[in-house]
DNA sequence: TCTTATGATGTGTCTTAATATATCTTTTCT
DNA sequence: AGAAAAGATATATTAAGACACATCATAAGA
């Protein structure tokens, strides 16, 4: 399983696809290579802390844990967030949407 | 810097209190040695993402990024979450700020 | 078509997370 | 004090992330 690095991965993605960049744009802001990015994108390895980090980071993202019984109310205010404010942002919404069609892999070892 | 991860490692370790148990316990119960949580804590390792998702998991959190954006108000919900709303709950205030006069250490190598 | 941009994939190297295991220190009891 | 529990630390081994670099496939434009 280890679903969540999918669902890490995939936000990875689309944050970046929000933001315009292509995964060689972001490999010179964050210093990550491109192929690593593609890598940690379709959840081919277990990333480490430090690179989410600092994808996070370049993406305006930040990682937080959140108690599980908070976890809905914190959804809706991210979805919120994550909604375009401006009539010249649905270009955004294009962006994501596409994006959200996309499928994950995940070739990761089923461990647990 | 990385101070990300000093945040995390506090995180998991404040929840591993709050729920009373052990290093050795957690240890138990996500398959991750005792030895391995105690640097975890003290932001010894730069963790992999399987590793933290699976405390995560045990310790009841979600690991989730945030939009810098909403960063504010998913604070101040989850603050509330992390509330005790039994009285008899008090007894985990104070494991907590005792926990968190635990200062880390995080000798990780200042990338960035 | 040829070029260009983008993402995916392969290989070899180096580093280090994760493991098993043991031990040591510190704290907390009785 | 001594015992027990808890956390920190040491060592050796294994597994895999991260890197550099090249290349492939595909799609988009000229």
């Amino acid at each position: 399983m280890l679903e969540s690095i999918a669902y890490i991965a995939q936000q990875i993605k689309e944050a970046r696809e929000t933001k315009g960049l292509s995964q060689r744009a972001l490999s010179e802001k964050v210093g990550i290579p491109q192929s690593h990015i593609s890598r940690i994108e379709n959840g081919a390895v277990n990333l480490q802390l430090s690179s989410l980090i600092e994808l996070a980071r370049v993406l305006e993202l930040e990682l937080i844990l959140v108690p599980k019984e908070a976890q809905k109310a914190t959804g809706a205010i991210i979805r919120e967030a994550q909604r375009p404010k401006k009539k010249s942002d649905i270009h955004n919404q294009l962006v994501h949407s596409s994006a959200s069609k996309n499928r994950a892999k995940y070739q990761l070892d089923d461990e647990d």
